[in-house]
DNA sequence: TATCGCACAATTGTATACATTTGGTCAATC
DNA sequence: GATTGACCAAATGTATACAATTGTGCGATA
């Protein structure tokens, strides 16, 4: 169980959200919610409230909240979001130095990631965590709190964390050649920030986000839902 | 007066973090904050709330609210990211095209600017005005919904906007050659998304953000409470 | 037919009492 | 001396009654 209410109401909305149960574009009533969760309106507000941080709600005006809606384009404008700032993060970290140990700490992941991808089934949870390891070591040796939390933010929503699209289970050899070539980017990256090439380091690692764009037409997903903005967010297991 | 309680205690407290009367790391009760404000803690509740969607607080592990904390680096930074965003803004524009509306409304800032800049006495508040509608209109013109909710958010804080530290009153003339070089870049920002040259408006897009730079160092507020992160947040007039 | 305005229901806003959690102090104990 | 545990105060979490607002439908009226 969850410690306190509104920390479960946060919990079972941003799941129903995610899973699709709540649809985008769909207004949320904090009474229904209330009766539903058999709990009363103040922690059901103060987790409509996080979820409007975390971006997953819009506040209407006069009051309430809907679940946002996203189509494809924004799910590929996202994509392409996240690929500026992790550029921009890999220069900052190309001009400015960075930490060591942080520096450390993604070359290990990318040994990792040379482990799972070695095997001849891979363990796509074990590669996804390296992955997301790796994402995060990056992104905190920009050294720059604003971008930092910036990013935090856009890679917070399932389809654009570094390690959505990962898989639909057809085309196997094709996706796994992508995955190699994805961490020989990793080794790319890390090379230039060490070399301090800023801008082999920003364009390597746009071009890396840029993948998640293919992986897109990968999806068994009906697309015509996601045009229209009503497919679930988190449309693989990450 | 405002409508609810709760907008006046958004308008009330917003107000104090940016003057500077609640200083950066500081903690904020909601009983306190009732009593202050002569409303029950429900509707501080709410406003503290949306303080921390601004990014003006942070959350405390455990319950409750610190002001937010900005030193000098963090200025810089965010400064630095709006460019980027900025950049990317007028990118995306010059590449996919925009709305026609869109960047007539933006020549037509560039045209009054020249008027404001063209009186013996510039009128900042009218400069301040259609700057601020340039960049809303560039910002528009990228397209792209992701793109354009993080640059709200990134130019929401008041030392990030396009209009901040504006002017100290010292050294004049340079800063009113300032003002028209800006205007030249904002011209070479158009014209080259109208001509579809993308890398070309992106360039000039982050030199003219990194103008802001510059402009702190025109800063009269003591620099030493900016780097421990003491200084209030709007310095100037905007 | 268009428009104004009223009434009503649905929904959020607010106050407040009470519950729970947290953090710290102090004393007992090992 | 360090650690544990009980206790207390302070702060947030929760439920609920009531107030205020919003939106909508319907009818009166020009």
């Amino acid at each position: 169980m969850s410690k306190t209410l509104t920390e479960h109401a946060l919990i079972v909305l941003r799941q129903k959200i995610m899973s699709g149960t709540l649809v985008g574009g769909r207004r949320l009533y904090e009474v229904a919610l209330a009766e539903e969760l058999q709990i009363s309106r103040t922690p059901i507000r103060a987790a409509l409230s996080k979820l409007a941080e975390e971006g997953l709600l819009d506040r209407i005006h006069g009051g309430g909240f809907v679940v946002r809606r996203f189509d494809l384009r924004d799910v590929t404008d996202t994509i392409e979001l996240r690929g500026v700032l992790e550029g921009t993060a890999a220069r900052f970290a190309a001009e400015r130095g960075c930490d060591a140990e942080l520096l450390q700490g993604a070359w290990h992941a990318v040994q990792k990631i040379d482990v799972v991808l070695s095997d001849n089934n891979i363990d796509m949870s074990l590669y996804s965590k390296w992955n997301t390891i790796f994402h995060d070591h990056l992104r905190d040796a920009s050294g720059s709190k604003a971008l930092i939390r910036e990013l935090i933010r856009v890679t917070s929503l399932p389809f654009a964390a570094p390690s959505a699209f990962l898989d639909d289970g057809s085309q196997q050899a094709r996706f796994r050649a992508g995955l190699v070539v994805a961490n020989e980017q990793h080794r790319a990256i890390l090379e230039a920030i060490e070399a301090r090439q800023s801008g082999r380091a920003e364009s390597v690692m746009r071009e890396h986000a840029r993948a998640a764009h293919r992986n897109v037409k990968f999806l068994s997903t009906d697309v015509a839902a996601l045009r229209e903005g009503s497919a679930p967010l988190a449309i693989v297991s990450g």
